[in-house]
DNA sequence: CGGCTTTGACCCGCGC
DNA sequence: GCGCGGGTCAAAGCCG
């Protein structure tokens, strides 16, 4: 710790004061005797008056040293204060962490052994950043040693899949061996949004390496792999609703390992988001033997109102798996249409969520965000992010014209957890937003976000903002997105190219 | 010519 | 054990 040496210097400091304090009392007799002798052909009357002002002259300085090392001692006195307090707060802050830590891995380890939000990182990643060795931050910064590292995480992490389902099978006798030897199957962030073009234009590059006919869908699932980086592992599936062909579904899986561009940071930014709240909802919930996977999507739409921008009728959520490729993945949804599944209200949709059948059985928590967007291209839409990654609805957008305290608004929310005017589960939703509302870096970054919104900006910089927090929460583990801060946009190449567009996803 | 798409084959997990 | 379905591979073709 860095705690010892300080004491240990103050010490010998002390110390040393404490000496010159005694020192000087027998420093000026010693001086005088030595100088005694040297005054022997004066006469006593001269050697007694030099000698008066040469103690009074050591009596000043004396005083003086002595205030000097008073001062010393204060501060001294107020640096080992600080440093106490410091050791304090760093305690506690270690505590908070390994609390947090535990109830994460609690949560994985009830949610089917693990559930890693991978948009970004796996469990296995948290649990290396949790390493002292490893910088938090180095997930975006891949020096050639990192890069090697990248790669073995990578190895752990992704495809192919049948090895990875086989490690999953076995059982799990410790977290490392978990992270180690069972790479935990990913979490994926579903994406809905009303889309023409072939895919949703997210700001990543992207290769179709397949196609497949999927059960129960006409309309053929494509698989696209990022090209942003040669070993990137993030892919994305991309089919279109079976109700409603304008509605594309796009999910996305596994981690980016390289930068991404700014505009691909929308993407990005909502699903870490969408992810993190799978998390908290997961991690609340599953601790409590009596709560059930609707708890989870019920803490979440109680996150998502904590907003108080939020129509609360845009939040929904299912009990079960859309796809049927979610069934080993737990899977959270973005809904950017305009109509909202509405899975638990008795309105009608057009959304393929209310026709699932309640016996569909879910092996994960099945957790849905509507944004109540009707943006399919996310470059547009983080444009818009004032109205939708705040989940802002329109009239509450007219209610809070850009002159309005918005700012300050949105703030004392997050400062004020309990307002959420529909609240179900206060235990959930408590814990839930806690998480969150007591995440300064979350509040920091929001306020940048909105900061940049009300000034006009386009939306980019709340994005970065946003993004920058979820990288926070990475180094913390609570989530595995990589969304790495970059300055330059991509310019892609390829313009028939379904993904190439510089919007980007959040993986 | 390089990069991307297409598409049939293949692998694997899962349910019966 | 077998069939089904999801997911991936890789050769061939396309395109700028």
């Amino acid at each position: 710790m860095e705690a010892q040496p300080l004491p240990t210097t103050a010490d010998a400091v002390q110390s040393a004061g404490e000496d010159e304090e005694h020192a000087p009392k027998h420093k000026v007799p010693l001086m005088a005797d030595l100088e005694k002798p040297s005054m022997e052909p004066l006469s006593l009357a001269s050697a007694s008056s030099t000698w008066k002002e040469e103690d009074h002259e050591h009596e000043q300085r004396l005083k003086m040293a002595k205030g000097e090392m008073r001062e010393v001692k204060e501060e001294n006195q107020r640096l080992k204060r600080c440093l106490d307090q410091m050791m304090r707060d760093y305690e506690s802050l270690k505590r908070q962490f390994h609390d947090m830590s535990t109830i994460n891995n609690e949560a994985a380890e009830e949610v089917e052994d693990m559930v890693s939000l991978t948009l970004g990182r796996s469990s296995s990643d948290q649990n290396k950043n949790t390493c002292p060795e490893r910088k938090p931050d180095l997930q975006n910064i891949q020096s050639p040693a990192d890069s090697e590292q990248g790669k073995e995480e990578e190895a752990g992490q992704t495809w192919p899949p049948g090895k990875v389902l086989k490690g999953l099978a076995a059982p799990a006798t410790g977290e490392d061996e978990v992270s180690q030897q069972n790479p935990p199957k990913k979490t994926r962030v579903c994406v809905r949004a009303r889309c023409d073009t072939p895919t949703l234009n997210d700001g990543c590059q992207w290769r179709k390496y397949g196609q497949k006919i999927a059960k129960g869908n006409p309309c053929p699932r494509a698989y696209y792999r990022c090209t942003g980086a040669p070993s990137c592992p993030v892919r994305k599936q991309v089919q279109r609703s079976v109700d409603d062909i304008s509605i594309l579904i796009t999910t996305y899986e596994g981690t980016h390992n390289h930068p991404l561009p700014v505009s691909a940071m929308a993407m990005a930014s909502t699903t870490s988001a969408a992810a993190s709240m799978l998390l908290s909802g997961a991690s609340t919930s599953t601790s409590r033997p009596g709560l059930n996977p609707l708890a989870i999507g019920t803490a979440s739409a109680n996150l998502h109102g904590m907003n108080m921008y939020t129509n609360s009728k845009q939040f929904y959520l299912s009990n079960s798996s859309m796809l049927s490729s979610s069934l080993n993945h737990p899977t959270i949804t973005l809904d950017l249409t305009s109509n909202p599944p509405s899975a638990s209200s008795s309105s009608s949709s057009s959304s393929p969520f209310h026709k699932i059948p309640s016996t569909y059985p879910p092996k994960y928590p099945f957790t849905s965000l509507d944004f109540g967007s009707s943006q399919p291209n996310f470059m547009s839409w983080n444009t818009n992010i004032n109205k939708n990654v705040l989940g802002m609805s329109s009239d509450l957008a007219k209610q809070f014209p850009p002159h309005s305290n918005i700012y300050q608004a949105c703030l004392q929310q997050f400062a004020k957890p309990s307002t959420p005017p529909p609240p179900p589960l206060p235990d959930t939703i408590a814990a839930a937003t806690k998480a969150i509302t007591s995440d300064p870096s979350f509040q920091s970054a929001l306020a940048v976000a909105l900061s940049s919104i009300i000034g006009g900006g386009n939306g980019g910089e709340a994005v970065q903002a946003m993004s920058s927090y979820v990288q926070a929460a990475q180094g913390q583990g609570s989530m595995g997105f990589q969304a790495a801060p970059s300055l330059t946009y991509s310019t892609s190449k390829s313009p028939s190219s379904p993904g190439d567009s510089r919007d980007d996803d959040t993986k």
